[in-house]
DNA sequence: CTAGGGTTAG
């Protein structure tokens, strides 16, 4: 009935098959492909509805992966309350209105059963943080379930998805209600004026910080950080000037006032601006903090001019406001961006002579650095024994690091023992980033196959759903490879996620369908490609 | 409500 979930699959490598291209040119996979164009896999994912993560259509999958084998019944951890969601989220279906939500829900016995969670609801309406029609009919039925009561959490998910829609008008419905029942808090607050001043809507998240006290709030330093805050991130830092400057009289700043222009000059470009806010700072008796200064460190960094990061550095070491992990992660990956590693290296050396305390982030800059400066074995050692022995923590991002070292040099099998490695430790999982790392290795070695393997792997076992980059990269390698067929079959799964592709990916993907002749293929890109607007890359 | 990752090639 479900063919879109099949159980995982593992390869020993014993049995690893011969890794080449020409596998794909078997005819075998030629018939298969051209049935998935024939059959658009993606319309057929949009009709089934599966839950995201498992939205790689396991047809295409299962092709890819022809060599796998069955794995043993423990590793698969599909337990009931994954059954459960899987139910709830077949039986929302598919943008249908929010009381068509409720009704469908309203009227299932699997669902009806269910005992909620606050966890459950916020992972519902998470799931659906793209879709406020389905987030508020779930939202509405789970208030209907008799035992369930809203978390404040809850409502305030909802408003930010619909504000994220910029459905303002179900928003201040929703927020009066709120408003009603006295569930307005600063949270929510924060949420709304996020969302206007991100869509532009400034002046909007000034009224609502004018109209606080009829939530029963208070103007006070906090709330009107969280304003000053929310314009200085979206560029605004000049109103956020001028909103100081007219509450200024009633509201005293405090020092995360001054490090929040700081941040907002600095946002904007303006050094200068943020140098004298420090004295400003002073002014008003407060010590600018490391926060103060790594964020100006930052700024130097961003614009290359290490002189003055390292003078800052001195600074701040002499005069007793010294700096932490932050602002030495902040100079080192500014470094390895600029492909200084060695350099980068150095500032490691001297944070730890500095006697301060190395966290998680800095480990994880420091083993990519060492990755990208070719000590592998350095990389190993700080991964083994510094971090275990000092008690810092290992995250997702720390494997990707050796595992992406590993992919970068070749040294597949390593890469797939800490992959392995991190399934059976339950420390941390992977996520899209460590499969792209071991993809890339995968086309770089041309195991086609493997690819496949993976991709299966990442669905099934992870829940994984491919994001935009992910596809793109898949696309981009599979045109690559002379496989415009599977590219050409992502794409369309990509539309019908709603996924924008960029448009060089349109480009490239049209230019090898044309090679092929694939003229209904090529058709239907370009007029996704006049219909959709297109994204542009990141940066 | 104040500061920090990762991909990108032959």
């Amino acid at each position: 009935m479900d063919p879109i979930i099949t159980p995982p699959c593992q390869l020993s490598p014993a049995r690893r098959p011969p890794s080449v291209f020409t596998i794909s040119l078997c005819s075998g996979f030629r018939f298969i492909m051209s049935w998935l164009v024939r059959n658009r896999i993606g319309d057929t994912l949009l009709r089934l509805k599966p839950p995201a993560s498992i939205a790689l259509s396991s047809a295409l999958i299962e092709n890819l992966s022809t060599a796998s084998e069955r794995l043993p019944e423990s590793l698969d951890e599909s337990s009931q309350s994954e059954e459960i969601w899987n139910v709830i989220v077949g039986r929302v279906g598919d943008r249908v209105s929010e009381d068509e939500v409720f009704h469908r829900l309203s009227n299932d016995e699997v669902c009806n059963s269910v005992n909620l969670s606050d966890g459950l609801v916020h992972k519902l309406l998470h799931r659906f943080r793209d879709d406020w029609r389905s987030a508020l009919g779930v939202l509405k039925w789970a208030e209907s379930c008799k035992g369930h009561k809203h978390s404040n959490e809850s409502f305030d998910m909802a408003v930010d998805i619909l504000g994220k829609a910029k459905k303002w008008d179900r928003m201040k419905e929703f927020v009066e209600m709120m408003r009603r029942d006295k569930l307005v808090t600063l949270n929510t607050i924060a949420k709304i004026m996020r969302r206007f001043a991100g869509a532009g809507e400034w002046e909007e998240a000034v009224k609502i910080f004018d109209s606080l006290g009829g939530f029963g709030l208070e103007k006070n330093t906090e709330s009107m950080n969280l304003l000053l805050d929310t314009l200085c991130k979206e560029k605004r830092v000049e109103q956020a000037r001028a909103v100081l400057l007219e509450l200024k009289s009633h509201i005293t700043p405090n020092a995360h006032t001054f490090n929040i222009f700081i941040h907002g000059w600095c946002k904007a470009n303006r050094v200068e601006e943020a140098l004298w806010t420090i004295q400003e700072m002073k002014g008003h008796g407060f010590r600018p903090c490391v926060i103060s200064y790594t964020t100006i460190i930052r700024c130097y960094c961003q614009h290359s001019d290490f002189i003055k990061v390292y003078e800052i550095l001195s600074e701040m070491e002499a005069n007793g406001s010294p700096p932490n992990s932050i602002t030495y992660t902040t100079i080192m990956s500014s470094l390895n961006a600029q492909k200084e590693f060695e350099e980068s290296l150095r500032v490691a050396t001297r944070m730890k002579r500095s006697g301060c305390e190395p966290d998680t982030l800095f480990y994880n800059c420091l083993i990519h650095t060492l990755a990208r400066a070719g000590r592998l074995q350095e990389a190993e050692r700080v991964f083994r024994v510094e971090m275990p022995e000092l008690g810092v923590c290992i995250n997702t991002s720390t494997y990707n690091s050796m595992i992406a070292m590993y992919c970068h040099h070749d040294e597949e099998e390593k890469a797939v023992e800490l992959l392995r490695e991190m399934e059976s430790s339950k420390l941390c999982d992977p996520d899209v980033h460590t499969y792209h790392s071991l993809l890339r290795s995968c086309f770089k070695r041309g195991d086609v196959v493997e690819v496949g393997r993976l991709l299966k792997e990442m669905v099934t076992r992870h829940h994984l759903s491919l994001d935009e980059s992910t596809y793109t990269f898949l696309i981009q390698r599979f045109c690559r490879a002379n496989m415009c067929e599977w590219a050409y079959s992502l794409f369309e799964e990509m539309i019908s996620q709603d996924i924008t592709p960029r448009h060089r990916t349109c480009l490239l993907l049209l230019e090898e369908v044309k090679k092929k002749h694939m003229n209904e293929s090529a058709e239907r890109i370009e007029h996704i490609m006049k219909t959709v607007k297109l994204s542009a890359p990141v940066k």
